[in-house]
DNA sequence: GTAACTGCAAAATATTTGCATCCTT
DNA sequence: AAGGATGCAAATATTTTGCAGTTAC
Protein backbone atom coordinates (compact mmCIF):
# COMPACT_ATOMS: atom_id res chain seq x y z
CA UNK A 1 0.00 0.00 0.00
CA UNK A 2 1.81 3.34 -1.14
CA UNK A 3 0.31 6.85 0.00
CA UNK A 4 -1.63 8.13 -2.70
CA UNK A 5 0.40 11.55 -3.11
CA UNK A 6 3.61 9.94 -3.52
CA UNK A 7 2.30 8.03 -5.95
CA UNK A 8 0.98 10.75 -7.71
CA UNK A 9 4.01 12.78 -7.79
CA UNK A 10 6.20 9.67 -8.84
CA UNK A 11 3.62 9.65 -11.82
CA UNK A 12 4.49 12.95 -12.35
CA UNK A 13 8.28 12.39 -12.22
CA UNK A 14 8.26 15.18 -9.52
CA UNK A 15 10.53 14.91 -6.63
CA UNK A 16 8.36 13.52 -3.41
CA UNK A 17 8.79 16.48 -0.68
CA UNK A 18 6.97 17.39 2.24
CA UNK A 19 5.02 20.43 1.05
CA UNK A 20 4.19 18.61 -2.11
CA UNK A 21 2.52 15.67 -0.14
CA UNK A 22 0.66 17.69 2.12
CA UNK A 23 -1.10 19.92 -0.70
CA UNK A 24 -2.05 16.89 -2.52
CA UNK A 25 -3.49 15.08 0.80
CA UNK A 26 -5.25 18.74 1.07
CA UNK A 27 -7.25 18.06 -1.91
CA UNK A 28 -7.55 14.41 -1.61
CA UNK A 29 -9.50 14.96 1.55
CA UNK A 30 -11.28 17.84 0.54
CA UNK A 31 -14.89 17.69 -0.86
CA UNK A 32 -15.15 20.95 -3.28
CA UNK A 33 -12.39 22.71 -5.32
CA UNK A 34 -10.04 24.56 -3.03
CA UNK A 35 -8.84 28.35 -3.48
CA UNK A 36 -5.61 29.50 -2.62
CA UNK A 37 -6.36 30.84 0.92
CA UNK A 38 -7.94 27.65 1.72
CA UNK A 39 -4.79 25.40 0.72
CA UNK A 40 -3.06 28.30 3.11
CA UNK A 41 -5.27 27.96 5.94
CA UNK A 42 -5.03 23.94 5.51
CA UNK A 43 -1.61 23.63 5.04
CA UNK A 44 -0.52 27.01 7.11
CA UNK A 45 3.05 25.12 8.04
CA UNK A 46 4.49 26.16 4.80
CA UNK A 47 5.16 29.18 3.13
CA UNK A 48 2.58 31.18 1.10
CA UNK A 49 4.76 31.36 -2.00
CA UNK A 50 5.87 27.33 -1.89
CA UNK A 51 1.91 27.14 -1.89
CA UNK A 52 1.74 29.21 -4.87
CA UNK A 53 5.00 27.80 -6.70
CA UNK A 54 4.26 24.22 -6.04
CA UNK A 55 0.29 25.11 -7.40
CA UNK A 56 1.51 26.50 -10.14
CA UNK A 57 3.97 23.09 -11.04
CA UNK A 58 0.84 20.78 -10.55
CA UNK A 59 -1.26 23.17 -13.27
CA UNK A 60 1.59 22.85 -15.40
CA UNK A 61 1.95 18.69 -14.59
CA UNK A 62 -1.84 18.43 -15.34
CA UNK A 63 -2.21 17.02 -11.46
CA UNK A 64 -4.61 19.78 -10.70
CA UNK A 65 -6.83 22.11 -12.74
CA UNK A 66 -8.04 25.52 -12.44
CA UNK A 67 -12.41 25.77 -12.39
CA UNK A 68 -13.28 29.19 -13.71
CA UNK A 69 -15.75 30.73 -11.79
CA UNK A 70 -18.24 34.04 -12.09
CA UNK A 71 -17.67 35.13 -8.47
CA UNK A 72 -13.78 36.10 -9.52
CA UNK A 73 -12.25 34.16 -7.24
CA UNK A 74 -9.83 30.96 -8.88
CA UNK A 75 -10.30 27.32 -7.56
CA UNK A 76 -8.43 24.45 -8.19
CA UNK A 77 -8.94 20.86 -8.05
CA UNK A 78 -7.48 17.59 -8.52
CA UNK A 79 -7.69 16.26 -12.25
CA UNK A 80 -9.45 12.89 -11.93
CA UNK A 81 -6.92 9.85 -13.07
CA UNK A 82 -8.45 9.78 -16.48
CA UNK A 83 -7.56 13.44 -17.34
CA UNK A 84 -3.78 13.08 -16.26
CA UNK A 85 -3.29 9.80 -18.00
CA UNK A 86 -3.78 11.13 -21.35
CA UNK A 87 -0.93 13.97 -21.30
CA UNK A 88 -3.62 16.41 -22.30
CA UNK A 89 -6.29 17.86 -19.88
CA UNK A 90 -9.63 17.41 -20.56
CA UNK A 91 -12.15 17.39 -17.62
CA UNK A 92 -15.39 16.65 -18.80
CA UNK A 93 -18.00 16.96 -16.39
CA UNK A 94 -20.05 20.10 -14.77
CA UNK A 95 -18.52 22.21 -12.29
CA UNK A 96 -21.30 23.72 -9.58
CA UNK A 97 -20.68 26.73 -7.71
CA UNK A 98 -23.30 27.20 -5.06
CA UNK A 99 -23.86 31.49 -4.46
CA UNK A 100 -24.80 30.24 -0.85
CA UNK A 101 -21.74 28.54 0.91
CA UNK A 102 -19.74 29.29 -1.86
CA UNK A 103 -18.15 26.01 -2.56
CA UNK A 104 -17.52 24.52 -5.64
CA UNK A 105 -18.51 20.80 -6.56
CA UNK A 106 -17.52 18.96 -9.06
CA UNK A 107 -20.67 17.17 -10.72
CA UNK A 108 -18.67 14.06 -11.87
CA UNK A 109 -22.07 12.42 -13.12
CA UNK A 110 -23.01 15.56 -14.95
CA UNK A 111 -21.16 15.12 -18.96
CA UNK A 112 -21.04 18.44 -20.90
CA UNK A 113 -22.73 17.95 -24.00
CA UNK A 114 -21.02 18.65 -27.20
CA UNK A 115 -21.44 21.94 -28.88
CA UNK A 116 -20.60 22.98 -32.27
CA UNK A 117 -18.40 25.67 -32.71
CA UNK A 118 -18.69 28.24 -36.03
CA UNK A 119 -16.30 27.74 -38.98
CA UNK A 120 -12.50 28.43 -38.43
CA UNK A 121 -12.80 28.45 -34.70
CA UNK A 122 -10.76 24.58 -32.96
CA UNK A 123 -11.60 23.88 -29.31
CA UNK A 124 -8.51 22.42 -26.44
CA UNK A 125 -11.24 22.38 -23.85
CA UNK A 126 -14.50 22.85 -22.64
CA UNK A 127 -15.85 24.41 -19.03
CA UNK A 128 -19.44 24.57 -17.78
CA UNK A 129 -19.90 26.53 -14.47
CA UNK A 130 -23.56 26.03 -13.20
CA UNK A 131 -23.99 28.51 -10.48
CA UNK A 132 -26.79 28.17 -7.66
CA UNK A 133 -27.98 26.34 -4.20
CA UNK A 134 -26.12 23.08 -3.77
CA UNK A 135 -28.26 20.24 -1.99
CA UNK A 136 -26.50 20.56 1.18
CA UNK A 137 -27.76 24.66 1.56
CA UNK A 138 -31.09 23.99 0.07
CA UNK A 139 -31.78 20.59 2.74
CA UNK B 1 -30.58 59.89 -31.89
CA UNK B 2 -29.60 59.70 -28.49
CA UNK B 3 -26.27 58.52 -27.24
CA UNK B 4 -26.29 54.58 -26.43
CA UNK B 5 -24.20 54.90 -23.51
CA UNK B 6 -26.54 57.63 -21.69
CA UNK B 7 -29.52 55.50 -22.50
CA UNK B 8 -28.10 52.28 -20.84
CA UNK B 9 -27.03 54.22 -18.11
CA UNK B 10 -31.07 56.07 -18.05
CA UNK B 11 -32.64 52.36 -17.69
CA UNK B 12 -30.47 51.59 -15.19
CA UNK B 13 -31.25 54.96 -13.06
CA UNK B 14 -27.92 55.58 -12.76
CA UNK B 15 -26.66 59.38 -13.01
CA UNK B 16 -24.66 60.33 -15.74
CA UNK B 17 -21.44 61.17 -15.61
CA UNK B 18 -18.59 61.09 -18.56
CA UNK B 19 -16.17 58.53 -16.68
CA UNK B 20 -19.23 55.89 -16.75
CA UNK B 21 -20.27 57.01 -20.24
CA UNK B 22 -16.38 56.41 -21.66
CA UNK B 23 -16.47 52.83 -19.66
CA UNK B 24 -19.73 52.31 -21.81
CA UNK B 25 -18.50 53.51 -25.06
CA UNK B 26 -15.03 51.06 -24.49
CA UNK B 27 -17.45 48.12 -24.23
CA UNK B 28 -19.21 49.41 -27.22
CA UNK B 29 -16.80 49.32 -29.33
CA UNK B 30 -13.94 46.59 -28.27
CA UNK B 31 -15.18 43.73 -30.00
CA UNK B 32 -14.38 41.32 -26.97
CA UNK B 33 -14.66 40.81 -23.51
CA UNK B 34 -12.15 43.17 -21.53
CA UNK B 35 -10.14 42.70 -18.53
CA UNK B 36 -10.07 46.08 -16.13
CA UNK B 37 -6.29 46.27 -17.36
CA UNK B 38 -7.82 47.02 -20.61
CA UNK B 39 -10.20 49.02 -19.46
CA UNK B 40 -7.35 51.20 -17.73
CA UNK B 41 -5.95 51.91 -20.70
CA UNK B 42 -8.51 52.47 -23.02
CA UNK B 43 -10.02 55.08 -20.21
CA UNK B 44 -6.53 56.13 -18.95
CA UNK B 45 -7.92 59.75 -18.14
CA UNK B 46 -9.75 58.46 -15.32
CA UNK B 47 -8.91 57.03 -11.70
CA UNK B 48 -8.13 53.75 -11.38
CA UNK B 49 -10.28 53.21 -8.48
CA UNK B 50 -13.25 55.04 -10.25
CA UNK B 51 -12.78 52.39 -13.15
CA UNK B 52 -13.38 49.53 -9.76
CA UNK B 53 -16.12 51.33 -8.55
CA UNK B 54 -18.07 51.77 -11.63
CA UNK B 55 -17.23 48.13 -12.80
CA UNK B 56 -18.98 47.24 -9.38
CA UNK B 57 -22.07 49.40 -10.09
CA UNK B 58 -22.56 48.16 -13.32
CA UNK B 59 -22.24 44.35 -12.20
CA UNK B 60 -24.66 45.15 -9.92
CA UNK B 61 -26.96 46.42 -12.22
CA UNK B 62 -26.37 43.68 -14.62
CA UNK B 63 -25.21 46.63 -17.53
CA UNK B 64 -21.90 44.53 -17.30
CA UNK B 65 -21.37 40.67 -16.40
CA UNK B 66 -18.19 38.71 -15.72
CA UNK B 67 -16.61 35.73 -17.90
CA UNK B 68 -15.14 32.90 -16.24
CA UNK B 69 -11.81 31.91 -17.83
CA UNK B 70 -9.20 29.52 -16.83
CA UNK B 71 -6.51 31.83 -17.17
CA UNK B 72 -7.24 33.35 -14.16
CA UNK B 73 -8.45 36.66 -15.44
CA UNK B 74 -11.83 38.34 -15.33
CA UNK B 75 -13.16 39.31 -18.55
CA UNK B 76 -16.19 41.92 -18.66
CA UNK B 77 -18.56 42.69 -21.08
CA UNK B 78 -21.80 44.03 -21.77
CA UNK B 79 -25.01 42.15 -21.25
CA UNK B 80 -27.17 41.47 -24.31
CA UNK B 81 -30.26 43.79 -23.98
CA UNK B 82 -32.13 40.81 -23.27
CA UNK B 83 -30.58 40.07 -20.36
CA UNK B 84 -30.58 43.48 -19.19
CA UNK B 85 -34.60 43.52 -19.63
CA UNK B 86 -35.60 40.38 -17.64
CA UNK B 87 -33.86 42.17 -14.15
CA UNK B 88 -32.46 38.34 -13.81
CA UNK B 89 -29.04 38.18 -15.48
CA UNK B 90 -28.86 35.40 -17.89
CA UNK B 91 -26.74 34.65 -20.86
CA UNK B 92 -27.41 32.20 -22.69
CA UNK B 93 -24.75 31.93 -25.68
CA UNK B 94 -20.72 30.28 -25.31
CA UNK B 95 -18.09 32.59 -24.32
CA UNK B 96 -14.70 31.59 -26.21
CA UNK B 97 -11.20 32.13 -24.55
CA UNK B 98 -8.57 32.14 -27.21
CA UNK B 99 -5.22 30.60 -26.35
CA UNK B 100 -3.25 32.37 -28.88
CA UNK B 101 -4.27 36.02 -28.97
CA UNK B 102 -5.89 36.09 -25.53
CA UNK B 103 -9.18 37.52 -26.82
CA UNK B 104 -12.36 36.43 -25.18
CA UNK B 105 -15.69 36.22 -27.62
CA UNK B 106 -18.98 35.77 -27.29
CA UNK B 107 -20.04 33.07 -29.74
CA UNK B 108 -23.80 34.47 -29.75
CA UNK B 109 -24.97 32.06 -32.44
CA UNK B 110 -23.75 29.01 -30.18
CA UNK B 111 -26.83 28.43 -27.37
CA UNK B 112 -25.58 26.85 -24.29
CA UNK B 113 -27.21 23.26 -24.33
CA UNK B 114 -29.76 22.61 -21.70
CA UNK B 115 -28.46 19.53 -19.17
CA UNK B 116 -29.87 18.18 -15.99
CA UNK B 117 -29.09 18.63 -12.71
CA UNK B 118 -28.83 15.92 -9.81
CA UNK B 119 -31.36 15.51 -7.41
CA UNK B 120 -31.58 19.15 -4.41
CA UNK B 121 -29.59 21.57 -7.06
CA UNK B 122 -30.78 24.65 -8.25
CA UNK B 123 -30.09 26.25 -11.15
CA UNK B 124 -29.48 30.16 -11.14
CA UNK B 125 -26.69 30.61 -13.80
CA UNK B 126 -24.99 29.24 -16.43
CA UNK B 127 -22.02 29.32 -18.16
CA UNK B 128 -20.17 27.62 -21.07
CA UNK B 129 -16.61 28.57 -22.11
CA UNK B 130 -14.49 27.23 -24.34
CA UNK B 131 -10.47 27.38 -25.11
CA UNK B 132 -8.84 26.82 -28.17
CA UNK B 133 -7.68 28.79 -31.17
CA UNK B 134 -9.98 31.73 -32.78
CA UNK B 135 -10.98 31.81 -36.75
CA UNK B 136 -8.88 35.56 -36.72
CA UNK B 137 -5.20 33.49 -35.32
CA UNK B 138 -5.94 30.41 -37.18
CA UNK B 139 -6.00 32.15 -40.36
C1' DG C 1 27.46 15.90 -5.24
C1' DT C 2 24.13 18.24 -7.93
C1' DA C 3 19.95 19.89 -9.18
C1' DA C 4 15.82 21.04 -7.53
C1' DC C 5 12.90 22.84 -3.70
C1' DT C 6 11.94 25.87 0.20
C1' DG C 7 11.76 29.89 3.20
C1' DC C 8 12.60 34.52 4.00
C1' DA C 9 12.81 39.20 2.53
C1' DA C 10 11.45 42.42 -0.51
C1' DA C 11 9.57 44.17 -4.73
C1' DA C 12 5.81 44.72 -7.72
C1' DT C 13 0.73 44.54 -8.44
C1' DA C 14 -3.82 44.63 -7.41
C1' DT C 15 -7.73 45.93 -4.59
C1' DT C 16 -10.15 48.41 -0.89
C1' DT C 17 -11.21 52.30 2.10
C1' DG C 18 -11.61 57.15 3.92
C1' DC C 19 -12.28 61.62 3.05
C1' DA C 20 -12.53 66.13 0.88
C1' DT C 21 -14.13 68.10 -3.38
C1' DC C 22 -16.85 68.28 -7.46
C1' DC C 23 -20.80 67.15 -10.40
C1' DT C 24 -25.60 65.66 -11.49
C1' DT C 25 -30.18 66.17 -10.74
C1' DA D 1 -29.20 72.41 -2.13
C1' DA D 2 -28.45 67.39 -1.44
C1' DG D 3 -26.88 63.16 -2.60
C1' DG D 4 -24.03 60.74 -5.17
C1' DA D 5 -19.60 60.27 -7.87
C1' DT D 6 -14.74 61.20 -8.33
C1' DG D 7 -9.80 61.73 -7.27
C1' DC D 8 -6.17 61.40 -4.25
C1' DA D 9 -3.77 59.29 -0.49
C1' DA D 10 -3.06 55.48 2.04
C1' DA D 11 -4.03 50.97 3.89
C1' DT D 12 -4.49 46.01 2.63
C1' DA D 13 -4.03 42.09 0.09
C1' DT D 14 -2.12 39.40 -3.56
C1' DT D 15 1.44 37.72 -6.51
C1' DT D 16 6.21 37.60 -8.18
C1' DT D 17 11.21 37.56 -7.78
C1' DG D 18 16.00 36.90 -5.89
C1' DC D 19 18.88 34.54 -3.18
C1' DA D 20 20.85 31.63 0.37
C1' DG D 21 20.23 27.47 2.77
C1' DT D 22 18.25 22.74 2.67
C1' DT D 23 16.58 18.41 0.80
C1' DA D 24 15.75 14.61 -2.57
C1' DC D 25 17.83 11.49 -5.44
Amino acid sequence: MVNQAESILKSSALSITSSRKKIIDVFLSASTALAHQDIEKLADQYDRVTIYRTLQTFLERGIIHTIPTTDNTIKYALCSDDCISSGHHHDNHVHFLCDQCGRTLCLDDVMIPAITLPKGYSMKAINMVVNGICKLCRA
